[in-house]
RNA sequence: GCCAGAAUAGCUCAGUUGGUAGAGCAACUGAUUCGUAAUCAGUAGGUCCGGGGUUCAACUCCCCGUUCUGGCUCCA
């Protein structure tokens, strides 16, 4: 096939996909154009095309992200338009493509059942197989207000409005017409695989202020094989659940006579945590901080000089005992000025770094707690650097490399973000300017790529923020670092400068993995509860295979022990496979089979979590596998192993 | 907090149009002494989330709470 896109001709294989045409010189956005072109003659501004017929949509582009959108706002498309037929006083709002899938927000007077789903789905599919075509026309604002007006569509004549554009392009296939940016798929026959997947209450606007819509969330695939593998991924997550591994590996649970978003720690998951937190204080110590703690809660007055008390009180626990006179933290700062205050600081002492487990409680709003990833009690890995402001950018700096050596060392990929000034802000011009070129510059010579959040910043300074993603796709922010000009203020922090005056220090809170709880939750479903050796409560499972071997286990279990290996014995009068399976579920790193074979040879058979077995060794030799595999992560990132059981 | 759905044994779940509850696993007891993902038999275990209501009768229907799940908003 031959395409001429903008006067330069183009020659692609028929099928041929967007990676190709992207060697081919052209542009995504060209190729989009392209495809769509030889789709349907009037998707869009087309000037620059010369469009062919298109027989097939699917070998052409439908691998690349921008097919994929295509298809799925085409699907949102064919979604409202079923909604509008099955229910004509509902009203649209906007639907477009997302990660995986779209949606569509609807304002009807009821909420939308399962039933109602299978009977839009089914509209679908008789809209699909009348296979009608996508057409498209621009129109000035005034026409398109009149358009939706004529439609008693109200919603779309506030996006008119909001929008400000000269032109508007209405896309139309059968009876549905919406106010679209498009591009489209030509007919409604090239959708071949979706399915509605859940509704869900949203704001207009995602202001919760605004009135509260219906959203219909779904996925759509370039084909069914597709569809069905989404599906089957979503399953598989689902396996990967920390609360379900939670449960099934003895770590934590909820209670609700404890109280909601307030994990209980079992004896396992209370292990691993504490390798977690002591890993933690221990990296912290080697890189130049100190420890310290303050007490859980601390005097109103404290509170309401921060700031704390008038602008997050909603938030937060008091006790009740001498009404209120004490505030339960819902952040560490105000402990570690009151330390830093203790002595007259000297230029030579900055910049001090303060770091704690800090258990903070916080109370949000009941519908946000999920699992470990958003609790009201939980543990922050928490540090204030004090520093002047010459040395922000060096500390950031710092900090970067701590974060990208800790999260490398888990294996996790991480997107950076960079938040800068809002709209409501305190501080001057002049410390916004220094603060946030500080971390711009960090940014830029860590050489991790990072996006810029415009205005997202906190009221009393910018912020960079460290996301992980869980096992379906969600992203938690975990590391944060965020620059404050008010604490230091509010307290009158101040350290003797080199001219013998006093000046004001700068103050930054970060926190590394952010929360242990969050941590930890996202770290299960990493891993699928497989963790790595040095982090595993029971990093090596004795078993026997008759009572015979009594002996012989518990002088294996103290040879290992001896050696700091988290190791314990099952002797049940059980079947070997039993043993195995359990351990094996379990997730235990490393089995060890003591049968009349090992006792007579003196040696264990050792079978592993994953990989190849490496069999009969002697307990010399198992105890140096283990520690192997516990060091190993360390010696590939460049650190140093720096603890045992 | 808002919208929707859910809550039954330690865990995972059945429970038909209203007639006071069942399975598998786990636990306990006994038999079995066994070689890499589930040995067999038996026993015990439930205020069916809580509180009201309708009914001769409620796990089941209605109302109000609580908690959980999926979203929205917010956030580590």
């Amino acid at each position: 096939m031959q395409i001429d896109v903008s006067g330069n001709p183009v020659e692609l294989a028929d099928g041929a996909t967007c990676a190709e045409a992207l060697q081919e010189g052209l542009s995504k956005k060209q190729f989009k154009k392209v495809v769509v072109a030889k789709c349907g003659e009037t998707l869009l501004d087309l000037s620059t095309v010369v469009p062919t017929p298109c027989t097939t949509l699917e070998p052409v582009f439908a691998d690349s992200e921008e097919g994929l959108e295509i298809i799925r706002h085409s699907t949102a498309h064919l979604m409202a338009e079923a909604v509008k037929k099955l229910f004509p006083t509902a009203k649209v709002t906007i639907g477009p493509s997302i990660k995986e899938g779209f949606y569509y927000d609807f304002d009807y007077e009821r909420p939308f059942t399962p039933e109602d789903l299978e009977a839009i789905e089914k509209e679908m599919l008789s809209s699909v197989g009348a296979n009608k075509e996508f057409s498209c026309k621009t129109v000035t604002p005034d026409e398109a207000r009149k358009f939706f007006a004529d439609l008693g569509e109200d919603y779309k004549q506030e996006l008119i409005d909001d929008l400000g554009a000269d032109e508007y392009s209405i896309y139309t296939h059968g009876d549905f017409a919406d106010l679209c940016r498009g591009p489209h798929v030509a007919r409604t026959g090239m959708i071949k695989a979706f399915k509605l997947l859940s509704v869900a209450g949203a704001y207009w606007r995602g202001n919760e202020k605004n009135k509260q819509l219906q959203r219909i969330y779904g996925t759509a695939w370039q084909d069914p094989k597709a569809l069905k593998q989404h599906l089957h991924r979503l399953e598989e997550a689902k396996k990967r659940d920390h609360r379900k591994l939670g449960t099934q590996l003895d770590l934590f649970s909820f209670n609700d006579e404890v109280g909601p978003g307030m994990a209980l720690w079992h004896p396992r998951g209370m292990l691993l945590r504490a390798i977690l937190e002591d890993f933690e204080r221990k990296e912290h110590l080697k890189r130049g901080y100190d420890l310290v703690q303050g007490p859980l809660i601390l005097k109103r007055e404290l509170w309401e000089k921060s700031g704390h008390y008038d602008n997050y009180r909603e938030n937060m626990y008091f006790t009740e005992i001498d009404e209120q006179a004490y505030g339960i933290k819902p952040m560490n700062c105000l402990a570690h000025m009151v330390i830093y205050k203790r002595k007259i600081m000297s230029y030579r002492d900055l910049p001090q770094r303060y770091f704690e487990l800090g258990v903070v409680h916080r109370h949000e709003k009941s519908g946000v707690l999920h699992g470990l990833m958003r609790v009201r009690t939980f543990t922050q890995d928490d540090a204030h650097l004090i520093c002047r402001p010459d040395q922000i950018e060096k500390e950031i700096l710092d900090l970067m490399q701590f974060y990208s050596d800790i999260y490398s060392l888990f294996g996790f990929d991480f997107d950076v973000e960079l938040s800068t000034r809002p709209e409501k802000s305190i501080g001057s011009d002049e410390d916004w300017e220094v603060a946030t070129e500080s971390l711009r510059q960090a940014l830029d010579k860590s050489g991790m790529g990072y996006t810029i959040n415009e205005g997202d910043g906190a009221f009393y300074g910018p912020k960079i923020d460290f996301h992980l993603t869980d096992s379906i796709g969600r992203s938690w922010q975990c590391g944060t670092i965020q620059v404050d000009f008010t604490l230091p203020e509010r307290f009158d922090i101040v350290y003797v400068g080199e001219d013998g005056n006093r000046h004001r220090p700068v103050m930054i809170h970060r926190a590394m993995l952010g929360s242990i709880e969050r941590f930890i939750g996202v770290l299960t479903e990493h891993c699928a509860g497989a963790y790595p050796v040095w982090l595993a409560p029971v990093q090596a499972r004795i078993m026997n295979v008759t009572d015979a071997q009594g002996e012989f286990v518990e002088k294996v279990q103290a040879f290992l022990k001896g050696k700091g290996i988290r190791v314990e014995a099952d002797v049940r009068n059980e079947k070997l496979g039993y043993k195995i399976r359990e351990a094996q579920v379990e997730k235990v790193p490393f089995m060890l089979v003591i049968g009349d074979k090992e006792v007579e040879s003196g040696c264990v058979n050792v079978r592993v979590r994953e990989g190849e077995d490496p069999g009969m060794v002697t307990l010399e030799e198992a105890a140096q596998l283990i520690l192997d595999a516990a060091r190993a992560p360390f010696e590939a990132g460049g650190m140093s192993y720096s603890f045992s059981g």
